[in-house]
DNA sequence: CATACTGTAATATTTATAGTTACAAATATA
DNA sequence: TATATTTGTAACTATAAATATTACAGTATG
């Protein structure tokens, strides 16, 4: 099972950017997304950490972005959401008097970071301005 | 977590292309990977689905390559173990009232769609013999 | 015919992810 | 200043996915 992270904080940010300088509360952002609004603040607190947006408590409080949508790329939140993207590991240690075993983490490890650097190159071209803008 | 099922399909692929021509048992791998020998012979029955290897059962039986392995490429057992990549989905159907909840998984899609083009063409490159040679 | 394999179903265990409840702290505004 | 509303977060529960185990029928070898 992959972990929905990346998509529930690109919906948020879309969402976001589309009532700049208004504080969206996480009930109102659960809505859209029919998840528990406590998800939602999770997430939010995680944009928060990287400074994305800022949060008001309070009465009439909510979530606001603190940078330009064509200032945040969809790489920002990749590297936000997920250490790496991987096609896996064994989960258990593999034999390391067997040559393979010993050296086949180290292989894939060269393999998927490759990987990411193909898929940061991509998601460095998309602001959020031109992923909100689609819709 | 992500599943294993490339890592340990490929672990598998390596072994048998540094023994091509010999019948090697389910044991004789699980034990280079440190797992049960249940799910090897799983993953082989995956690899037997896609003609890339075959088995003999019985005394002396085990698996062997059918293909060469400059005739495998890693896109190939990318293919095998995968749907495809994504970044993932959000678990619940999205707010169809909301225009970005009706529209965030289609575009979510596209993106993931490209992103897997990049990988594809990535991991086309690499032969499981050329995977193989480095070890 | 004994041995050593594969094939596979059924079940159990472990781990990751998602969801819930509860409540303290903060703030607007009546 | 009292009330309502909202964030922040901890603790806990539930669900789902991945991994592991057990068991045994079927098959080939020698």
């Amino acid at each position: 099972m992959i972990s929905g992270k990346f998509a529930i904080t690109l919906h948020i940010l879309t969402l976001l950017s589309k009532h700049p300088e208004e504080y969206l509360s996480s009930e109102f952002i659960s809505a859209s997304l029919n998840m528990n609004p406590v998800l939602v603040r999770k997430e939010i607190a995680n944009l928060k950490r990287n400074n994305i947006v800022e949060s008001k408590e309070g009465k009439n409080g909510g979530t606001r972005l603190l940078r330009n949508a064509s200032d945040v790329t969809l790489n920002d939140v990749f590297k936000m959401t997920f250490d790496n993207v991987t096609l896996g590991y064994s989960k258990n240690r593999p034999n390391q008097n067997c040559p393979v075993g010993k050296q086949i983490n180290e292989k894939l490890g060269n393999l998927y970071e490759d990987m990411n650097l193909k898929i940061s190159k991509q998601l460095k071209d998309i602001s959020l301005l031109n992923f909100a803008d689609t819709f």
